[in-house]
DNA sequence: ATCGCAGCCTGTACGC
DNA sequence: TGCGTACAGGCTGCGA
């Protein structure tokens, strides 16, 4: 499930791999909903002919800068690919959109489940204003993200979750997170003394830029799960310390870890690392 | 403001 | 082995 890391290590292979500077000459949505905003219509001709200024990423987006001051936004939600192809390969089987360059390359975008979307926007701030700070800005200091925490009465859980709380967090790294930082995910996040907000936001930090070095969390290896551009896994899995290992010791203290609903999602504590105190 | 739930999708894991 | 069913999860929109 791409969450920021994930999302910027596609960002950073799709650089590495020459993307910036190639002029898309022709696009193709086999499954229109793929395109949020226009239509999938008026996303291939909008797109056809530009070329890509700048790659970057935002929270869970994907930003794509094309000449002429228009921007692809891409977000992969739940199974949402990109890799290459050659423009004479087949389409396969849950591919929805293509682009091709003027390389002869194509880039191409498989989603198992539909739930990615494609935006093409005059102004990328009409989705992007809406995302709150990034995690790892040098912008975002410890006492201001102390201070929006102080600033809402939310379980910790959805909070974190909330993109525009805070963008690029997902399920993953919300868990390993609040263990990382002894939190329950129930806690109120007025709750919180100062010292314990600076330590959740040095957790995030931390399993934020471990997922990037490992380039990303892969769970399994089936269609759904996460793969990198080039069709590599990355290896956070190796780090996760909760997430999906209920029944297993905590690696701090040795209890099993437990598996709970927190705001509808399944959760991820250690029982005796995570209390409710204050809750 | 905060929370819960349905819906979007389909592969996967489970029970029988 | 095969069937049916629940589940996974980011996000939106709705109601409480």
């Amino acid at each position: 499930m791409p969450e920021l890391p994930e999302v910027e290590t596609v960002a950073r292979e799709l650089r590495a791999a020459g993307v910036v500077g190639r002029r898309i000459v022709q696009a193709r949505v086999s499954w229109p909903r793929t395109v949020a905003t226009p239509s999938a219509r008026a996303f291939v001709r909008g797109v056809k002919g530009r070329r890509i200024a700048s790659l970057d990423r935002r929270g869970k987006y994907l930003v794509i800068r094309l000449t002429g001051g228009r921007y692809v936004l891409v977000h992969l939600r739940m199974t949402g690919q990109l890799f290459f192809a050659t423009g004479a390969a087949r389409r396969g089987k849950h591919e929805h959109l293509t682009l091709r360059l003027d390389d002869g390359r194509e880039l191409r975008f498989r989603d198992t489940r539909k739930f990615g979307r494609w935006y093409l926007l005059e102004d990328a701030e009409t989705k992007l204003g809406a995302l709150g700070p990034e995690p790892l800005s040098p912008e975002l200091t410890a006492r201001a993200f102390g201070r929006r925490l102080a600033a809402r009465r939310a379980m910790l859980k959805p909070l974190l979750l909330n993109q525009a709380f805070i963008a690029g967090l997902g399920n993953i790294y919300v868990d390993e997170a609040l263990w990382d930082a002894g939190l329950h995910p129930r806690r109120k996040s007025d709750s919180l003394r100062e010292e314990q907000r600076r330590r959740l936001y040095l957790s995030i930090r931390k399993v934020l830029r471990r997922g990037i070095e490992s380039m990303g969390t892969t769970l399994g290896a089936g269609l759904t799960n996460f793969r990198t551009v080039e069709g590599g896994y990355g290896s956070n899995k190796d780090n996760l310390r909760v997430f999906r290992r209920a029944g297993e010791p905590c690696p701090r203290c040795g209890a099993a870890i437990k598996r709970m609903i927190v705001g509808q999602r399944s959760t991820h504590i250690c029982p005796r690392c995570q209390r409710v105190r204050g809750a």
